[in-house]
DNA sequence: CATACACCTTAATGTAGATTAAGAAATGCA
DNA sequence: TGCATTTCTTAATCTACATTAAGGTGTATG
């Protein structure tokens, strides 16, 4: 288990390379995300210190993922096929993360995923462009703007 | 472990429950979904025979989904906190078809989603009413039918 | 058989969010 | 400090999908 430092716009990862890693953050910020057959960005999410990110779970497969720094950061590069007691219970809180994720596609309007987004991950909304908000809630970075905007004029 | 046989119908499992268990659906076909806030069901998986089917997946939580049955079934019912050496890999897959989940909800159109499923599911696809996988896909029942009326018309 | 019920379709209208474009503000960099 | 680049906002227009409502089909039930 190696220790890395990555600067800010690096690349860790990309679609399509054939190992992925398990990637727990020590300090700074990584995202992952796609990009879709129109070219559009994705951001599947967002790992601030001692988050775990890492690929479609399955080892044998090929990356989905971009994974880059959006800040300056320090790496643990995990392997997957190391197993351990623990992972068993990160395995269970990425399954919880990703089911409550569908579900807010699936039900909420965007501006109440912002808002939901806002309440759960204050801290990473005050470090992330607000563009990239915007992708990880499904919608455009006007669509946020405006929808905020017509928030506020009704307060 | 016990085995239960379900009556096309029948509700295993209800939001707001203490204790989730994990289905193994034998023979049948199970599905899980949530009602939102504004009474309107949301499909978020099917499992039909050899599926596991089970609810957010930390086992100390309150469930967020309702189970229940769309055909008689007969399921194996197991405790979560049995765990055995398979289990990771269980927990790798249900990973995977989230993450991808979430992808299709994000970057594809309602129509291409449902192409996607009726590829991905053809079995599924034809044991369960149209405004099920309507709900599974994130759209109304009037939409779908609405996207599939256009396509075969433009073909 | 008749009636009810669940499901599918079609159509009219409404709306959230996409797209495009332009200018303003913030940020990075020489 | 000044310039360049990125980011945010606003606004006009467009489109996918929601909502509502009505009619049609199939199937289970008395």
């Amino acid at each position: 288990m190696k220790q890395i430092h990555v600067k800010k716009g690096e690349t860790l990862q990309k679609s399509g390379d054939p190992k992925s890693k398990v990637y727990v953050v020590i300090s700074g910020l990584l995202r992952s995300y796609i990009i879709d057959e129109k070219g559009k960005e994705h951001i599947f999410m967002f790992a601030p210190e001692n988050w775990t990110i890492a690929d479609s779970a399955n080892p044998k497969d090929f990356c989905d993922f971009f994974i880059d720094a959006l800040e300056d950061s320090v790496v643990h590069v995990k392997d997957k096929t190391v197993d351990n007691k623990n992972n068993t219970q990160l395995l269970y809180n990425r399954i919880d993360v990703l089911q409550k994720r569908v579900i807010m596609l699936m039900s909420l309007s965007a501006i109440d995923r912002y808002e939901h987004f806002i309440k759960t991950y204050t801290d990473i909304a005050q470090r992330v462009p607000q563009k990239m908000i915007a992708s990880y809630l499904g919608i455009t970075p006007e669509a946020l703007s405006k929808a905020k905007g017509d928030k506020m004029r009704i307060l």
